[in-house]
DNA sequence: TTTAAATAGCACCAATTTGGTCCAATTACT
DNA sequence: AGTAATTGGACCAAATTGGTGCTATTTAAA
């Protein structure tokens, strides 16, 4: 049940992003040097960033990529379901899930529960929690969050 | 960051054994048919769930399974952590991960919270949360939580 | 003592998912 | 026009996961 590499890419690379002047344009290149994640890869997780409107993008030459919202108003949750659809441990809870139609099922509850908590604990933390004690380190590394 | 689908099993397995007499064993046969999960896969969710000490078992002719505990003292975080490790979304903070090592290192805090949070819920949520309101209906069935 | 029933512990194969890469098309600035 | 950069798609390799089967071991009962 951990999330995906290419998700924690992403939290890696928005953080990064928030860590420096947010506001300015940033080229994948860049990116992928401050991050330490190869360029196709960065890339590729760039493209996921703006079509789930986290990031926008400028094209052609002086182009690059910038956060649409303040550090503070763009959550892990949001990152992660940008990445992996909806916040659930298990398919159930989910609108596409059989057994939501079936009124006999009452392990939905339960799980609801459990997967409403996880969701509230990923919404709750921003970007700007993730380098609050970081403002004076260096930038995130790729390897922070996967460890070995 | 869904959690796996023989965990998904298991959490059916142990909740269905728990919702019948939870003191008498059961063969495999007996709760692959109460289940619906095929014979051969109920099998090896039943022997890693007995490894973990979740259930315990009995060998040879009139032997079977039964929990190791009451239905209230078994959580979903046991179950899950019998079948995934850790319960944890990173790496970060399991005792494993690269980045522990490094005082650099700041995401951590914040992947620490997040992971104590989604720990908590699932301590919380025991096998008998999970049967309570289901008692007068049918058993579960394979499918619950998976969805279509 | 023999037989049948049941689990234990492997090892193996298939399928799915994931991760990583590349290429052609598009856009925008100079 | 030409250059620099993103976009979108397709593609392949690798890792993980899910499912199955086989043989050994244990136990209880006939």
């Amino acid at each position: 049940m951990r999330i995906n590499k290419l998700t924690d890419y992403a939290i890696v690379v928005m953080t990064n992003i928030a860590a420096m002047e947010s506001k300015k344009i940033h080229t994948a290149k860049e990116i992928s040097e401050i991050s330490n994640i190869p360029l196709p890869t960065v890339t590729r997780v760039l493209k996921t960033l703006c079509s789930g409107d986290l990031l926008e993008s400028q094209r052609g030459s002086q182009g690059g990529y910038a956060l649409t919202k303040s550090p503070s108003s763009i959550s892990i949750a949001t990152i992660i379901e940008c990445f992996e659809g909806p916040i659930a441990l298990t398919e159930c809870a989910t609108s596409d899930c059989a057994c939501s139609y079936e009124t006999t099922c009452s392990a939905q509850k339960p799980w609801q529960k459990i997967n409403e908590t996880v969701k509230l604990a990923l919404d709750k933390m921003k970007l700007n929690n993730m380098i609050e004690t970081n403002k004076s380190n260096e930038l995130l590394q790729l390897n922070m969050n996967l460890g070995g």
